[in-house]
DNA sequence: TTGAAAGCGCTAACAC
DNA sequence: GTGTTAGCGCTTTCAA
């Protein structure tokens, strides 16, 4: 159906090692460059990718694995990633595992049968049990988002430093003078919740303050989580002075749930907010936020693998960014 | 390094053609099956797709193209597609465009160098000249969520009736006495646009209205812009009694706006929102929505290419799905 | 610089 | 049911 290397090499009256020299870079007489583009142009030529997979053992193929595509942090890191891969001329298999261990072994297994060169992982399970078969092989694993203690030295990491984010957002409230912050995490058991969590807590001691059971919820990274934690929050008698959200999609469920309740910004109560700034645009122009660099995220992952990928020797690497807090103006002293 | 199918057939002492056929599902004579399974777990065999993709001249690959991956509807139509396809073995390679007519047709080519075995495409080129190669190449294509003219007849399209689906909003508006009604779009010049702005006149026709320029917006299918759109309505001195707004991210934007302006609904303002119901969870309980069916449009885009995959007969086909109008409470008759 | 030839790991006749 | 064998389209020695 489609034309080979061997039709060019029909059409031109060259040989194989020409053609393929001429694909690959290489020096080619004049008149033979001229030669093949007319045939290329010709026949419709395509090359062949698969072909040059299975010679050189390399797919050129990169394997995502994420929890959950429906989440905005992870799609832009994706799109950035997928990114300069592309424009290093490879593929991203991507596989959404719905934040299910065994749907994540299962994509590990699928995309290790197309020969992947390397797998990204955003990882579900957190005993790290689904990257052995793809350590074991020795392609190289890159985990973002989520450390995976058990693999640590084992595999590389772009994380963000989650505890110096969450102590940095609770330390702005705290030096504002208010002593009940309340927390809206992600799921329960994450990485990135226990460390947000360990953040909050440290800060919390460093101001010398209880930190109060009631005050910390789980919203489970979702729009509707954020918002029925902050409406289970005002219910409290003592309700918080000051709050503090993990991720865009909660900080949009939690403020929506405050204006439900006629709940003033920053008048009744302070917010620090998280992620995806500009998504915000006009609409809550002024909130205080801590920032992650998803784009640099994306581009660190990307770099990373592609590093790997050609150095053998580097060994394992974690890259830790840091996040930036946006001063707004959601947040305000403690009224005495 | 890895192990092949030749090192199976050393191990066991069959001939290759026995090892293939087990893993291919033939039949093999029940000792021999045992001594496969054993080699395959001694020698840690995995199978080798891509070798198998040069053999059949099918890569199970299939290159999926849309013009922005941060965007609920479209990440939503991806994860129920790429979980059928993956169940029955084909990869999906997402290539993020971002609304680029260039990187679209770039994308096209790199897909077309991997052997995919078909192409989905949300696309951004509306004269579909990007899809001209694969078109000629045979593979199938399939259009989802926006018709190109040139191509009709050409290409298998999954798509929604959007007239309809805007007419019945509208309608439903009218019914209720409305005639000042508001509509939000999304970007000017799309098939989805253009075809909900119909829908949108037919019904105000069909009512006796004639259509007020001022009442249409364009929100450019953000959360941002639908926050404009709406506060832009707002300022208009006689302002809509009703509004409908055409995606989900615009419907929040459009929501978080009226709520700023204290604009009670649907006391001051009727409301129709779009898609994505479950997001709203406990937030918007009594929206009124228009539902597209995301996940249908997936599972029949999915269902669709497998069966161009399978079939050459079939010819094309546009398979439209349509919405359903949710009724909440968020639309009241006009007050006289 | 160029060409001939071997082989990447698999499938599918074909003969047994 | 099983084994032998010839490629799929490419890259890459090696020799010319």
């Amino acid at each position: 159906m489609a034309a080979t290397m061997k039709d060019l090499s029909r059409e031109t009256g060259l040989g194989l090692a020409t053609i393929s020299k001429y694909f690959n870079g290489g020096t080619v007489r004049e008149k033979n460059r001229v030669l093949i583009e007319a045939a290329v142009k010709k026949l419709h030529y395509v090359p062949n990718e698969v072909a040059r997979s299975l010679k050189t053992q390399h797919s050129r193929v990169i394997g995502v694995i994420i929890p959950e595509l429906s989440n905005a942090f992870i799609t832009s890191i994706i799109s950035s990633m997928e990114d300069i891969l592309r424009k290093h001329d490879y593929a991203v298999i991507v596989c959404d595992c719905r934040s299910d261990p065994k749907r994540e072994k299962d994509a590990v297994e699928f995309l290790l049968h197309r020969r992947v060169d390397g797998l990204i992982n955003m990882a579900t399970d957190t005993t790290g049990a689904h990257l052995k078969a793809p350590l074991a092989s020795g392609i190289p694993v890159l985990l973002i988002d989520r450390l995976i203690e058990s693999l640590r030295g084992k595999v590389s990491a772009v994380i963000i430093d989650n505890v110096h984010a969450a102590s940095q957002a609770v330390e702005k409230l705290t030096g504002l003078g208010h002593r009940q912050i309340g927390l809206v995490l992600g799921s329960p058991n994450l990485y990135t919740t226990n460390q947000r969590l360990t953040g909050y807590l440290n800060a919390l001691n460093e101001a010398g303050i209880k930190p109060t059971e009631e005050y910390i919820r789980y919203g489970d990274y979702t729009m509707d989580g954020g918002y029925q934690a902050v409406q289970d929050l005002l219910k409290l008698k003592n309700h918080p002075t000051a709050l503090f959200v993990t991720n865009f999609e909660m900080t949009l469920g939690a403020m929506l749930a405050l204006q439900h309740n006629g709940v003033r910004v920053p008048e009744d109560l302070s917010v620090i907010g998280f992620d995806k700034l500009e998504l915000f645009g006009e609409i809550f122009p002024n909130l205080t936020l801590i920032r992650q660099p998803q784009l640099s995220i994306g581009r660190e992952s990307a770099n990373l693998m592609l590093n790997m990928l050609s150095n053998e020797e580097s060994g394992c690497r974690i890259v830790t960014l840091t996040t930036e807090l946006t001063e707004g103006s959601s947040v305000r002293p403690l009224k005495k």
